[in-house]
DNA sequence: GCCAAAAATGTAAACGATTTCCTGTTTTTC
DNA sequence: GAAAAACAGGAAATCGTTTACATTTTTGGC
């Protein structure tokens, strides 16, 4: 009863072998229907499970799936990991959790302690650099990135990480071209840390559309903050109504760098989007309950994490699926 | 290099036995220093990392804790979660997730699939009914409750799951009480789902503190939602102005119900907290940056989640840690 | 130098499953 | 009714570690 029981004590309790016990559990091969209660009624009674670590040594697969996050708390990624767990859960596959370092290069102990072979693949949501040791671990094993492009591998003959995204270039250009649209020039632009391909893509966007529209780059109007907290979203909008001639209409890379942004030209006496019309990126859960309510561009991004598992699971599979580009959808709302 | 090295491939190439390269690479017993060289250089040469399986296997532990999360997308748990992974990270674990079922009875299967033995302990942020399946599963393994009590054991000798927790009554009387002080008698509570032990607590504390301060429970005062999104409280706060005598001050079990109902009172044309006053509970990252900024209860969820895992490494190390009662805060902003 | 004690290393037995053979029994088929 | 085929089930190998036990090598005191 408290004490951890084997495939043996069945076997033995059912008088049958190890093999017959495991074929019933399997449904490997035909058992009697006879010995077949015989062995289920012996399980149920011991209360019998298979332990974990003997089946996934003998099979060499755990079905377990490494999600690389790089910030828990950020609830972009929470929903993500959400649809990832829609797909696990139906394929039998469960999660093991961890936080992408921040930097990769530093401490491939983190990275490479956690996957020894201890995963059957690997879905990142984080950023991942070229880091060589890295590179090397993705031969291994498959992985898909999520949301984040990979880096393409130098090694000749490797086969390329498959993503799933959305085209972050475009969305940009689909916010920045209705601020356009609107009657605005001079359209300020809140950007990210560009190591990440997202904040790097939405920034491109951001001049193609005013270039296409031939509207000149102000430098001064583009913002670049460390990270995607409203704190630095409060800085950037400072940063922009301190020009002599502010923006008219402001492009973050995130919903909340553009709510840390509101409440900066609110608390400065502007209105919201009467005199500063403001666009975000993702649209989080607050986004649509705050006041003004965010315009904002949203992903998909249960859609992003299942697929990118189905993804994973055919790869696994021997497959050699394709990345995807998901839509994007511009939800217009109050700010803008 | 493309394929699975084992330790027999490390240990012809170092020209060594087996035994010595576990040795080396646990430090479990002194190796001279020219033989520990040599293992270590083939180690390298052949990026040699150990199969988790087969260790876990002989050494009968995984260093996997399970977290099981009722909702991913919920920033609560999400910074739960963070507060978990602080510790892990630290203490060489790793964190297996897991959607906590909503309703445990049906399913057994989910849960059981789980922790074939495949997790050291378990970090329950859920709501565990007495389900005798999971009971028994309880025995085997350690377990910790965070912020949800868990039921005793009805198993005479069974140990108790401890917890970690903020006093849930306690803090519901803090936020009524504040509102009494500010001279409100006619408060209104919006409660979720009460087969949760947090909802239940703080409804009990709402019930406390009005009837220490002799203000009569009005029946019609009471809005029990069936979750905690933003679209229930806009449904309660409805139901609340539908009264013939609407309260002037309102406290809500979540944040999320409390913007809800914050919206809802604003686009009724009352002001909030001029008309109505309204708190809630959590202090999730929005409740700081709506307007108006909404007074809340803060929970550490930080510490919930860290504090809860050393209290479960502890007890998986023998030891008999005592559950803990963690310090909230009323946290005093705008809308109360 | 010799011998006992200590240190280093090797051998082999677990750990708990799955699976490949293999050996007996049926069952089929002509 | 005999040979062939199909079927059930068992014995044992295997996956990759760790570790108890055995053995060899080194050390140091005389």
């Amino acid at each position: 009863m408290s004490q951890t029981r084997s495939i043996n004590s069945v076997a033995a309790l059912a008088g049958v072998s190890i093999a017959t016990v495991s074929r019933v559990l399997n449904a490997s091969k035909p058992v009697s229907p006879a010995t077949r209660q015989r062995v289920l009624t012996a399980v149920e009674q011991l209360g019998y499970r298979a332990n974990a670590f003997g089946r996934s040594l003998r099979k060499a697969e755990s079905r377990l799936l490494l999600v690389l996050v790089p910030d828990f708390a950020n609830p972009y990624y929470a929903e993500i990991v959400q649809g990832i767990e829609s797909v696990t859960r139906l394929r039998g596959y469960n999660i093991l959790l961890a936080a992408a370092p921040a930097t990769w290069a530093g401490n491939p102990a983190s990275l490479e302690m956690l996957h020894n072979k201890l995963a059957d693949g690997v879905i990142s949501l984080a950023h991942i650099d070229g880091n060589a040791q890295v590179m090397q671990e993705m031969q291994h094993l498959s992985w898909v990135a999520c949301s984040e492009p990979a880096p393409q591998s130098d090694v000749p003959g490797a086969s390329e990480v498959p993503y799933v995204s959305i085209d972050h270039r475009q969305a940009a250009i689909d916010a920045v071209q209705y601020l356009i649209n609107q009657g605005h020039t001079r359209i300020g632009l809140i950007s990210a840390d560009e190591t990440y391909q997202w904040a790097k893509k939405r920034h491109q966007g951001y001049v193609a559309a005013l270039t296409r529209a031939n509207i000149a780059i102000d430098p001064g109007l583009i913002q670049i903050t460390r990270q995607t907290d409203y704190a630095q979203g409060v800085v950037a909008a400072a940063a922009l109504l301190a020009q002599h001639d502010p923006p008219t209409a402001v492009f973050a890379v995130s919903d909340t760098l553009a709510i840390g942004a509101i409440k900066t030209f609110i608390k400065a006496g502007r209105r919201v989007p009467e005199d500063v019309a403001v666009i975000g990126f993702d649209n989080v859960p607050i986004a649509e309950v705050f006041e003004p309510a965010l315009t904002t561009v949203g992903q998909p991004m249960h859609e992003l994490g299942s697929i990118a598992t189905e993804i994973l699971l055919e790869l696994m599979a021997g497959g050699t699926p394709k990345s995807r580009t998901l839509a994007h959808t511009l939800l217009l709302r109050k700010s803008a």
